[in-house]
RNA sequence: GAAAGUAGUCGGAUAAUCGCGCUUGAAAAAGUGAGGAAAGUCCGUGCAUCUAAGGACAAAUCUCCGGAGAAACUCCGGACGGCGUGAGCCGGUGGAAAGUGCCACAGAAAUGAAAAGCGAAGCCGGUGUGAGCCGGAGUCGGCUUGCGAUGAGCAAGACGAGCAGGGCGAACACUACGCCACUUUGCUAGACUGCCGAUGGAAGUUAUUCACAGGCGAUGGUGCAACGGUGAGGUAAGAGCAUCACCAGCGAUAUCGAGAGGUAUCGGCUAGGUAAACCCAGAUAGGAUGCAAGAUAGAAUUGAAGGUUUUAAAGGCUGUCCGCCAACUUCUAAAUUAUCGCUUGAGAUUAUGAGUAAUUAUAAUACCAGACAGAUGAUUAUCGAGAAACAGAACACGGCUUAUGAGCUACUUUCUUUA
């Protein structure tokens, strides 16, 4: 689990990311990016599995943590999110037991298009 | 050694680096952090709210016996039935003789079977008829023993028949008549007897088949199921047929057992299935909804409600009835908050005692996840057959069911081999 600070917690927050519709995709990654703003020191990040990719919760949740591991790492490495508010990363049935290292390596090619 | 059965166990380990939830702490830090099924949500509870209060009914749940348990579609020990060579396994197992319903197709008939003839011919005897078979009156022709060649011929009098002679008789003077014998003797004829062939088809007899009137409910066929089963006796053929043996079922008595039930004897003589259809009997229990239950706090306005109108119908009170309730309409207001519920418990571990066991009593020990976009993770190395099956807490507990890799332990059974 990432810091609270950097967790995207509400529904409403979730929704209005949604709705700017700016996404990308990657090896059965999709990533929503939310709005910019100078105001804002960290972005919020969320992490949905939804139990369409799968039944059982042991698998679904494999993919979050390994997906969340990425990100905790990358952001350990100081990366810069160039003020945006909120990315939710969205894990299809095509990442499904992939190893941590594929994971990475898709969701730092997914975090180069926020530029 | 092989194949099985039952019970149990395990559910990756160690280290390094980087992380997360919760608790304690001022901080540093320390402690702790998924399962045997956390799953399915199929039962039973605690807890919470609602049903104004209340009464009755319906609906609900359960169903061999004893015990355990808060309770249970729960567990333990038994009974009974079924399966297995066996160790063992399986079974929601009261009542179908109170009543109602249903039983497709097939079948004559499916419950008032209390009856039927379905099989081109059910089984059975009787009466009638007499088709066929059998039977063989009558007619015609030929032949007859031996030798020989089945001829020509020769020889004999065997063979059968008749007459006389014999015996016996209830017949009797004799004759006649009936029966027996026909060995011996005499006589007769050669087809009358006999044999063969052809023709012919009378009487008689004959029914599994035809006709009529009956007996039977067995057999065949249908079906999950045909009103007990198998065998014997019995009968014209048959039948639980007031016949028998064994078995099933029902009832009574005796006896063993705490009971379910077991055993023995006797009796009458038989009652289709379905109760996971309604139903009947007994037992239990208010019902419904589930922690997204629900409770509390707070913001410059309040009360989480107020206001308006007036008697008719509709509606409401969680299935029905009783009983009870007047109706209509609208304004304002923080839910995108926090806390509680929330984990100390019908708990856990260990020891001792009681009990066949389920379980239980006592003592000691420790506190052992509690999140809310939701922690329990990632990478590397070593071990390992192996980047290891099924699988992720969300109020809690007791069960059941289902999923599950590779092993290990104990006891038991059957078969085979060796001593």
């Amino acid at each position: 689990m990432l810091p609270k600070n950097y967790r995207l917690k509400n529904k409403h927050a979730f929704t209005a990311t949604y709705k700017i519709q700016n996404s990308f995709y990657k090896n059965g990654i999709i990533m929503f990016v939310g709005k910019k703003s100078d105001n804002i020191s960290n972005p919020k990040i969320g992490f949905v599995v939804s139990k369409k990719t799968h039944k059982r919760a042991v698998k679904r949740n494999r993919l979050k943590r390994l997906m969340r591991e990425s990100i905790r790492l990358i952001i350990k490495n100081n990366f810069d999110f160039k003020n945006t508010q909120s990315i939710i990363f969205v894990g299809k049935s095509q990442a499904l037991g992939k190893s941590f290292d594929e994971i990475d390596n898709s969701i730092k090619l997914l975090l180069k298009e926020i530029n």
